[in-house]
DNA sequence: CAAAAAAAGCAACAATGTTGCATTAATATC
DNA sequence: GATATTAATGCAACATTGTTGCTTTTTTTG
C-alpha cells in the first residue's frame, strides 16, 4: 500500500482521490503550502470546498498543521513523524521562512530552545518562527 | 500634547479621530487586537475601510506590528518602545498567547533565545510564540 | 481664512471562510 | 462481485475579510 494511503487509512479516513493527491503534493513539495497554492494546483480536478474540507480533516487528524506567518496567509505543513501513526505530533518545532525563495519549512532536527518568561507566566507550548536564508538559497 | 497625538505626529501623520481613538484603544487594552475586535468596537464611529487603512498606515510606520497566530486571525499589537520615536522597532520579542483568557501579549522584558539551525540555514530574525497561562490567569 | 494636501467615506469587487444539501463514491456485508 | 450503508464530493449560497478607485470632507500650511 502506498505511503499516502497508509496514512489516510491509519486515521480512519476513506481513501479518495483528493486526499491521496493532496497528501502526495505535500510530500513532493516538502515545504508549507498555502490554500491558494493548493487550490491553483488542483483547481481543474477538485472543488474549492472539497480542498478546504480536506485540509480541515487533515488538521483534525494531525496529518497537517497550520504554520503561522506574518503575511497573514495561512499555510499548512505535513506533521513530521506522521507517517502511519495516528498520535497527534507535538507542535514543538521550528518554522523557517526563507526571505529568498519564500518557502517555509519545518525544522524538526533542532530543539526549540527553552524560554524564560516573566513571573506568573507559564509556558505550555512554544513555537519558533525564524526568517532568514535557507540551505538551498545559501549559495 | 497627548501621548497618542505625539506618536502620530512623530511619524509625520495627521491627527485624526480614528487614529487617536484606535491608538488609545490599543493602549487601554494592552494586548494584541484582531481586526474584527477593532471594527466591532468602532463600527458606529468609523468606516471599515478607514479602520483597515489606519491599521495599514500604523504598520508601515512601525507603530503596530502583526502578531501571527495559529487560528489564522491576524492580530495587531503596539510596538513597544514606540512611544514618540520614529525608528522601526525590532520584532525580536516574544508573543504570548494565554489559553485561558485568549489574550495575546508581547513580552519584551525577556530575550528571544538563540536558535541553533541545521547547516546552511542562516537566521536573520527570530520570533517566538508561546502558548500557556498568563500572569493574570495564573491565580 | 483660503489653498493645498491628506484622509475618510462610500461603492464595488476579489478572495477566502463556511454551511446545507443533493448526488456520488467508498467501504462493509452478504 | 452486487448491494446496502455510510461518508465524501460538488454545487449553490452566503459571510467575512482584503483591497482599490474616486468623491467628499477634514486637516494643515501660509
Amino acid at each position: 500500500m502506498e505511503k499516502e494511503v497508509e496514512i489516510i487509512k491509519a486515521h480512519g479516513l476513506r481513501k479518495t482521490p483528493v486526499r491521496v493527491d493532496i497528501l502526495k503534493y505535500f510530500s513532493s513539495k516538502g515545504y508549507a503550502l498555502s490554500q491558494p497554492e493548493i487550490e491553483d494546483h488542483f483547481k481543474k480536478d477538485f472543488d474549492r470546498v472539497t480542498i478546504y474540507r480536506t485540509l480541515h480533516t487533515y488538521m483534525e487528524c494531525g496529518i497537517l498543521h497550520k504554520v503561522p506567518s506574518e503575511d497573514g496567509l495561512t499555510r499548512y505543513a505535513l506533521c513530521q513523524h506522521e507517517h502511519v501513526h495516528s498520535e497527534p505530533h507535538a507542535h514543538e518545532h521550528i518554522h523557517f521562512s526563507c526571505t529568498d525563495c519564500g518557502k517555509t519549512t519545518c525544522i524538526d532536527s533542532e530543539p526549540v530552545p527553552q524560554v524564560h518568561l516573566p513571573k506568573g507566566f507559564k509556558a505550555e507550548e512554544t513555537s519558533l518562527f525564524v526568517k532568514g536564508t535557507c540551505d538551498k538559497c545559501a549559495g
